[in-house]
RNA sequence: UCCUCAGUAGCUCAACGGCAGAGCAUUCGGCUGUUAACCGAAGGGUUGUAGGUUCGAAUCCUACCUGAGGAGCCA
């Protein structure tokens, strides 16, 4: 049996295999916590009901020893566990092995401590809980692209230059040859997308920004599509009923896990579209707004702003107070944004580019755009940032033979399961963080 | 890269210029309904590293190391 399952066993005989997560020592009465992976069961060892070396193994256990248990499930109201209300009444025991003394107790412990022992860590309950949210998530991305006429086209990891010029790159040593590890599989998307109309990437991505902050990763997970006859506003109509499934289909299905973490569900249920649609100018305006109600000095300056500025942190969090749900923000200045960019129809200084806020302080979670389609203004564009067109031949070559409006955008996994879980931290989104200084386990 | 804060028992923390302490974990004993159980006992320390001030430093000063929070950059 799986204890995920145990609803459905009341009154049977099952086994269950797994490990001892905590337990209970009440002298001639044991209360063992176990968990098998699909959830956490209350086992019950009482002395008088099992021989003598049964119960003395269920004294001894150590946490996280490795144990399989056959007993019979009655419901409880006083049974802890996920799911509670069931308990094993425990006929036999047996020892896989004792564990050694566990360095993670049911207790507070620090960050530090924790990240060193990530691969202990991953059995804790709250992780349990984001990880399998983390994995609906990633089903679902899949799932409602592919129900939805999207090709998953995979896009090369170890890249001969920069997809976009604009970050740092890890570089790696290519039979002599540097090479790089992929930041976006955009570019190739583009090629993709001529060959299959809608297409998507998805896999790991690396960026190696100095960044330290609780958004950041050194290695993260991206989900790119890239449509062929795509406008700005088709764009954002397909984020927000992509993003809607997204959020809809974790509450679905993980009602008990939200609740381990302890999210405010209600802030999810408003995640249904349509979603808030302001330009680059208004989001501008609203701030300059925003700055003349507040007093204090320190906070101003985090707020100030002039047309041309790309948004910090703080901007985007106080921008997506505004709204109950995630706000698109659109037509961004082209000096702010990626070299491939449409510029606006009579507004150069503007691009048709869209980035999705999310609630709640949990800032980008997507970033895209319509991109240039005519030979010409891309060429110019690669010239202007001063890029060797020699590395982007393959991609010019894009808009010569057969060239069609199209767009596509990146959204960041990790930022979407920090958000969904309502996590102060990106760092237990993913199974084992990559950032500055901390690669290991 | 910049700013701020913190490193004391396996873990979480206290002691803030005068004997190095508690809870949890571990070991031993007790308990038939615990929810991070509880009660009693025991073991456990080069106070991040190096230097300095002082009769005396975990405590004050300097440098370095490690980590955290924030900024920038971005998903």
């Amino acid at each position: 049996m799986q204890i995920g399952d145990i609803a459905q066993h009341d009154g049977q005989e099952v086994t269950v295999r797994g490990w001892l997560y905590n337990r209970t020592d009440k002298g001639r009465l044991q209360f063992l916590l176990v968990r098998d992976g699909t959830g956490i069961a209350q086992c019950v060892a009482f002395k008088k009901e099992l021989p003598p070396e049964v119960f003395e193994i269920a004294q001894e256990l150590t946490q996280e020893s490795s144990i399989m248990i056959t007993g019979t499930v009655r419901a409880d109201d006083r049974a802890p566990g996920h799911p509670g209300g069931f308990e094993i009444g425990i006929t036999h025991l047996e020892l896989i092995q004792m564990a050694d003394e566990y360095p993670i107790q049911p207790k507070e412990h620090g960050v530090e401590f924790l990240m060193d022992n990530r691969h202990l860590w991953v059995r804790s309950l709250r992780q349990w809980a984001i990880l399998r949210i983390r994995g609906t998530i990633i089903n679902t991305i899949r799932n409602w692209l592919d129900e939805h006429g999207y090709l998953l086209v995979d896009t090369p990891i170890l890249t001969p230059a920069a997809g976009e010029n604009t970050t740092t790159l890890f570089e790696i040593d290519y039979y002599g040859e540097p090479a790089y590890l992929a930041q976006t599989g955009q570019l190739y998307n583009e090629a993709n997308m001529a060959a299959f109309g809608k297409v998507y990437c998805f896999g790991p991505t690396f960026r190696a920004e100095k960044s330290k902050t609780r958004r950041h990763l050194m290695e993260f997970w991206m989900v790119e599509p890239e449509m062929a006859f795509f406008s700005l506003e088709d764009l954002m109509d397909m984020e927000e009923q992509f993003i809607s499934a997204i959020v809809q289909t974790v509450l679905e299905k993980h009602r008990m896990e939200l609740d381990i973490l302890e999210r405010d569900t209600s802030r999810l249920e408003n995640i249904v579209p349509p979603f808030p649609r302001i330009s680059y100018d208004e989001a501008v305006e609203r701030l300059k707004q925003r700055l003349e109600e507040i007093d204090d000095p320190e906070r101003k300056a985090e707020l100030a702003i002039t047309w041309g500025d790309d948004f910090g942190s703080p901007h985007e969090t106080e921008l997506a107070e505004m709204f109950d749900r995630p706000v698109f923000v659109y037509n961004y200045p082209t000096a702010a944004k990626a070299f491939y960019m449409q510029p606006v129809e009579g507004r150069p200084e503007a691009c048709r580019s869209v980035d999705l806020l999310a609630p709640e302080g949990y800032g980008e979670i997507t970033g895209g755009s319509e991109r240039i389609y005519d030979p010409e203004l891309l060429k110019e564009r690669v010239d202007e940032i001063g890029i060797d067109p020699e590395n982007y031949a393959w991609y010019l070559d894009l808009r010569r033979f057969g060239t069609v409006p199209h767009a596509g955008f990146g959204l960041g996994v990790e930022r979407t399961v920090a958000w969904i879980c309502g996590l102060p931290h990106i760092r237990e989104t993913i199974p084992y963080a990559r950032m500055l200084n901390r690669f290991y386990p």
